[in-house]
DNA sequence: CGCAAATATGATCATTGGATCATAAAACGT
DNA sequence: ACGTTTTATGATCCAATGATCATATTTGCG
């Protein structure tokens, strides 16, 4: 149940998702992450074209990091690829 | 064995073996993301500050997606993080 | 060794993100 | 319902990306 991201928008979503489920405010975020509340909000909304570097400072202050990994692995109990 | 990043450098190099893996040149990957050859240049040697949205159009050319996941997520056999 | 293909880079311009100030608007608790 | 906390936005400036042209290098192969 790990989260997936195939958009910018995706990874607005799955930040602001991690952020909830650490229980911080996007102040709070943004001070760990060295960045300011503006550009949290910006990243959650509309993160269209944010910079990498700023997406990575974030996912470190909320200890995450990206897995690279082919679309559409199929794990056992994925149904929905088959039809 | 999935590919890991936790800074641009680390997506740029990913991004590299994914493209090699795939035998495509960064001309071809280029086309298929509809970027320049130049873009897919810069993003494998210093991607220090691209954007998402460059990235992830790679990213979907290479049939590839972004799982976020906690860091330093222990699997059974990784001994590294407990010394 | 030499040529062809692939990759790195130079330069300019427009666009946009982030820094930074501030405040409006929305969400939440009691 | 009210007040406080949190989030969304307005505006400006600067740095840096990507688009786009081209060419210098490097790599790989025969």
């Amino acid at each position: 149940m790990d989260q997936i991201a195939r958009t910018p928008k995706d990874i607005g979503t799955v930040l602001r998702n991690a952020r909830k489920a650490q229980g911080l405010t996007q102040g709070e975020l943004a001070a760990r992450a060295g960045v300011w509340q503006r550009t949290v909000s910006n990243i959650e909304t509309s993160s269209s074209g944010a910079k990498l570097e700023t997406v990575f400072d974030l996912l470190a202050a909320l200890d995450l990091e990206l897995h690279i990994v082919p679309r559409s692995k199929m794990k056992p109990g994925d149904l929905e690829d088959i039809f």
